[in-house]
DNA sequence: ATAAATATATCCTTATTAGAACTATTTTAC
DNA sequence: GTAAAATAGTTCTAATAAGGATATATTTAT
């Protein structure tokens, strides 16, 4: 069954954007990974995103972590525990909800945030200056559309 | 120092690249996933792209999958070990270089790859139906430009 | 007002994930 | 021709990663 027909090769034409989309993430965030390792800051990918995340803010719920960093619940847990035991963020209850906890960063987070966001982001500048601003813009414009496919 | 000019601004716009790039992923990532965890294929994502990626060949090598399915070496044995433990692939020795192994699909593996490849695919393909041929096309290229930035 | 449905976060289990050290083998340099 | 460098795969450790079950708290429906 399941001839092979001009149809069929043409209805499979999305695997290569899959492979792409696969390759340049993978690119990314082993460079992005590199970036951490190298640095001394003895933060992990994870680690790093929760705090670029939480910098400059008041602190934020788990959840609010995970829809944007895009660590599950189950993982955010963990990750928050080892940068508590680190003592660059702390949990506070949140008053009026007993279901939330915010996560905040210590003075500590803080000063490791003000010293590595800075650093990572010129680390990754080097790189996207490559790119020309028009190729950049599209590319958020139809990354932002397949992201939309799978809403 | 590093005051905040219309040059640094400027200089940090590749920031929503990032975001999309990384929200573009994770949106595919999840509905992959979700599509093997549902299927009743048993089989996790890392274990499906190897059972896919070994589909229609006479075997790869350790190396060869993980370039194609961005596994690393160290994953990859433990993902390779449970998929034998399921008897879906096979560890053979290479005659003419003791460093190598290939894995090949085992009948069972074939029967697993010839049911839940198609199924996959077209579970993909409704989804990627919604995007246009054009914009699937420049999104092809502009990943390959970002991916390269990256080498 | 109260039961049912939602929402939030932790805990648990299994499976990646990456990197580093290690072994064995092959290739390269000289 | 052999020492050094490179390659391939396994093993080890620590940290994600996802989903499901659980506990608690809040909101919704009636």
């Amino acid at each position: 069954m399941t001839e092979i027909t001009a149809k069929n090769v043409d209805s499979q034409d999305f695997i290569p954007l899959v492979r792409e989309l696969l390759n340049a993430y993978h690119a990314f965030a082993s460079f992005d990974a590199n970036g951490h390792r190298l640095s001394g800051s003895d933060l992990t990918v994870a680690q790093a995103n929760v705090i670029f995340t939480l910098g400059n803010t008041d602190g934020m719920t788990c959840k609010d972590i995970g829809d944007w960093t895009h660590i599950t619940k189950g993982t955010l847990t963990g990750v928050v525990d080892r940068l508590e035991n680190k003592h660059l963020v702390e949990r506070w209850a949140v008053e009026g909800d007993g279901r939330k906890t915010i996560i905040a960063l210590t003075r500590r987070g803080d000063r490791v945030f003000k010293k590595e966001f800075p650093r990572h982001l010129s680390y990754l500048k080097e790189r996207f200056d490559q790119l020309g601003a028009r190729d950049r813009d599209q590319a958020v414009r139809l990354l932002q559309k397949i992201q939309q496919i799978f809403m």
